[in-house]
DNA sequence: AATCATTCTAGAATCATATTCTAGAATTTA
DNA sequence: TAAATTCTAGAATATGATTCTAGAATGATT
């Protein structure tokens, strides 16, 4: 990635953060990277491209952490807890990217190029599949479909990551994070 | 309500359910209404405050379906299921308003006219609390904090539910109705 | 019932801004 | 080195949200 479109997107992203998307203008980005209108759109093509350029990187680099946490774990029990836990600690360490990804997700999917990042979720996905495999296999977790674990395993947790990144509770995400890796556990284990 | 504005909202779920909100115009809502380009504006002021109208239409409607339910729930189990059964019944019934409430949660929670929807959104919750308050005291469920029981009972029948109408799971989302209900209960039984 | 104030409708004018266009500079390739 | 390509810049265009102006309908007051 060249150095032009790092730096677009750096500027990018602390538009949007500030004002949000709709409110940031092309010219804001201009003026807060010093990069052309001209070569930013010589380089993302529109302005949306540049939302799903961010909402990848910040997808991959969860993926990444989560992948990482499940080759170290070593029973079916481990490996859901990780998930719950990785989930958590990168919102926890990563909230304006969190925030980010919650707010826009839904313009990401309903975009022109939401090809890539329904590739990378596929990918995503098919990771978890593998992983899972030999556990359903060998009876330590329900035969259920990846979707619905994911909606198990996940669920609860995002729900609650969404609601404390708008400040709706006062109480903290990782006060919770043993209950929902537990709670995660109990409803796919066998 | 007036029946202007009525109309106006009936033409823009059309345009915001076919094209997206973005890509509706104003033109667009008027040429499907028959209101002038003025009258909208008279009655709303501008465009977000049409989505937000329509959300907060359908999060009433949810509402009420619930408090329904919850009236007639004899116990703590019946009332957290029928919790669980009524939002799934919700989105099965009504996929597209569905589709445009999670779509656009987003937008209108960032949107200068939030303030209405945080105020339905409280008194939702309010009810909530009230409704699970005598279940507390008699050790039915957990003593938790109520955003913490709305992830754990809602959460993954929201995310599975998500998968589902954008068309990325197989699966039907009716066929798991008594698994997230089930799931919900084990979750907060004391 | 006549006057006045208010609310509503209409469509034209304005304004903001995403995108495209044109020209030239820098870089790569043959 | 020359041609081809990619990149940068900023001006021009186009689209569409919003505002403005004028007049019609409705309602209140006498």
């Amino acid at each position: 990635m060249s150095q032009t479109k790092v730096r677009i997107l750096e500027a990018a992203l602390s538009c949007f953060m500030d004002k949000g998307v709709e409110a940031s203008s092309i010219n804001d980005i201009r003026e807060a990277s010093g990069i052309s209108v001209g070569s930013i759109y010589h380089h993302f093509g529109n302005k949306e491209a540049i939302v799903v350029a961010l909402f990848l990187r910040a997808m991959h680099d969860h993926a990444q952490m989560q992948e990482t946490a499940l080759v170290q774990a070593g029973s079916a029990e481990e490996g859901v807890k990780a998930i719950v836990a990785c989930y958590i600690d990168w919102i926890v360490r990563n909230p304006d990217w969190a925030r980010f990804v919650f707010r826009y997700k839904a313009l990401v999917d309903n975009s022109e190029l939401a090809d890539e990042s329904r590739h990378q979720s596929k990918q995503y996905f098919e990771r978890l599949q593998a992983w899972f495999a030999p556990h359903i296999e060998s009876n330590a977790v329900k035969r259920l479909p990846l979707s619905v674990y994911h909606s198990l395993i996940i669920g609860p947790a995002q729900d609650f990551a969404l609601r404390w990144l708008k400040g709706e509770t006062r109480h903290s995400l990782d006060q919770f994070r043993d209950l929902y890796m537990e709670a995660a556990w109990q409803s796919v284990k066998q």
